[in-house]
RNA sequence: GCUCCGUUCGUCUAGGGGUUAGGACGCCAGGUUUUCAUCCUGGUAGCAGGGGUUCGAAUCCCCUACGGAGUACCA
């Protein structure tokens, strides 16, 4: 049976989406698109309580900055909608309310206190599963146990109650990962979920089920955290009569801490000084800011690159993937099963690999935007240059105002070490001679500079090695930088000869 | 605790009965370069442990250990 594939991506908008969250996107966007599919984006908002202002906008602008554009959105709505949980509210309890009249589900009035103190009876009891179960229901207070008089009165009195799943007692759930294979269950370990909960709102698990039938799913793919209720929902799919149309499940593995200890949360970023955010983060409560990757100087495709990467891989040795080439090469087959450890070292080498790649044109139009933002001026033209001689030296355009701060403004310091080893009485006297010779000249470029220097160092009896470090350093101020004849053209010959002039003329002169 | 998932260099991974266990990041060394970086060459380092099955196991099975996830009226 050839069905159209439809997979989604439903994050629930408490906050930022993490790293982990915009993988699992991405993975399901490259599925879609690999197999002619339509990818959808739903929000899980049933948790009203947890709603942060502010995170469907991040999520939208977070997933676009990645390349990512839904087919079907709460942004774009197709024929599914509405496309936010919280706005399809009547459609779920429809669907509860058929499971309690066919007897798969049934409701509970048990407060917070008695589901406590039932597990803790349990817990001193010595059972191993703390659960709301075949058998521990039998003892709470819930229309299994009540009579149907009392249940009435119970809910005419508006008494708050909550809709749960009557799990059976003995059977094996089985179901099929891509990933994983066959996974068993038993369902007595399973617990009698909660499907609807007293505000009217459906949990989780019946909303998400609902949902994908509705709209037509056919795979989903998701974090390994979701590994452990995958036998309920598949429980939840018979229930509802729906086996037949059941999507296939991948569970994507987790990714890890750089120690490879526990999944990496929201909260861990900043703290092991690397982003866990595609972009910044706002906190619009306490007004603290998480820093993003976006933010830090990485190009989204080297991001997505990287991320691509964690957990899955095409099988062969490449590694520098275009977003079309990842998309033509994904597959759910070869998906790892093992957690991943994040390696940000990596990822800035993949950032490096971008920026050496990109044409000195384009990185121009960022990096002015960069300079602008520093308050320093330049021309397009001069942009283009520096960032033809700094893209192969730094992993970030952002570092160039730092690293090459030289090409806007006269160095006001030295680098001291080089100072106090290479600024001889030689190299004094040549330059001075050397700086005259330069303002002679009528074509300045790196070639004809270069040509003058040999002829005045030669003149001097100076072999090139003993000075040019100290030429660098009287020019740029640093020890070291890109070819330094490319960057006098770039200076122009009145700037080079100021400029030595001005450090012949404050720099102390080894040996006196 | 219980349930589920996992385990190949420090990290990301290839490899699915016969391989000198391959690549990438990182690190180290050498070369190139006027310098730093790039680049090139080389090096470092791994099948968690124990039992089976087999002529032969990183690969298949079992056990143990370790790690992770889940165990909410959160998703």
């Amino acid at each position: 049976m050839e069905q159209k594939v439809r997979v989604r991506f439903a994050p629930s908008p408490t906050g930022p989406l993490h790293i982990g969250g915009v993988r699992t996107a991405l993975f399901n966007y490259y599925f879609a698109k690999k197999n002619n599919g339509t990818f959808i984006i739903r929000l899980e908002d049933t948790d009203q309580t947890r709603f942060v202002k502010g995170a469907p906008e991040y999520i939208k602008e977070a997933l676009e900055w990645c390349g990512i554009v839904p087919d079907e959105s709460p942004w774009n709505p197709g024929e599914c909608g509405p496309y936010v949980q919280s706005e399809r509210k009547d459609l779920y309890e429809k669907y509860a309310l058929q499971l309690v009249e066919e007897g798969k589900a049934y409701y509970a009035f048990d407060t917070p206190e008695e589901l406590e103190a039932m597990r803790e009876r349990l817990k001193e009891a010595k059972v191993d599963n703390l659960q709301y179960n075949a058998i521990t229901r039998t003892q709470m207070k819930n229309s299994l146990t009540l009579s149907e008089q009392e249940v009435k009165a119970r809910m005419e009195a508006g008494e708050p109650y909550v809709i749960r799943i009557k799990v059976p007692q003995k059977e094996e759930i089985r179901l099929h990962d891509i990933v994983r294979g066959w996974v068993k269950v038993h369902s007595f370990t399973l617990d009698d979920k909660i499907l609807m909960k007293s505000d009217g709102m459906p949990t989780y698990h019946l909303a998400n089920i609902v949902d994908d039938h509705l709209m037509g799913v056919t795979h989903v793919i998701r974090g390994e955290e979701w590994l452990p209720s995958a036998p309920l929902h598949v429980l939840l799919y018979q229930y509802l009569g729906w086996e037949d149309s059941m999507p296939q499940f991948a569970h994507l593995p987790l990714i890890l801490k750089p120690n490879g200890k526990g999944k990496l949360s929201k909260r861990d970023g900043d703290k092991l000084g690397f982003s866990v955010f595609p972009i910044e983060w706002k906190d619009p409560e306490t007004g603290e800011i998480s820093s993003g990757f976006r933010e830090d100087g990485f190009t989204p495709e080297a991001f997505v690159n990287f991320l691509s990467l964690l957990g899955w891989n095409p099988g062969n040795e490449q590694e520098i993937f275009s977003f079309d080439e990842l998309t033509e090469h994904f597959s759910l087959e070869r998906i790892v099963k093992a957690g991943t450890s994040f390696d940000i070292d990596k990822a800035r080498w993949f950032n490096q690999q971008y920026l050496k790649n990109k044409p000195d044109a384009v990185l121009a139009t960022e990096l002015l935007d960069i300079l602008s933002k520093e308050g320093i001026d330049c021309s397009p033209e001069l942009a283009e240059k520096i960032a033809g001689q700094m893209k192969e030296r730094v992993t970030f355009l952002k570092e160039i105002p730092k690293e090459a701060g030289f090409f806007f403004a006269t160095p006001e310091e030295y680098d001291a070490k080089v100072v106090k080893k290479k600024w001889t009485e030689e190299a004094v006297h040549v330059f001075g001679q050397f700086k005259d010779a330069v303002l002679t000249m009528d074509d300045f470029t790196a070639d004809t500079v270069k040509e003058k220097l040999n002829t005045v160092l030669e003149e001097n009896g100076v072999g090139l090695g003993k000075v040019m470090q100290a030429l660098r350093v009287a020019v740029t101020g640093k020890g070291g930088g890109p070819d330094l004849m490319a960057i006098m053209e770039i200076l122009g010959k009145q700037e080079v000869h100021d400029r030595i002039q001005k450090a012949i003329e404050e720099l102390p002169v080894k040996g006196q």
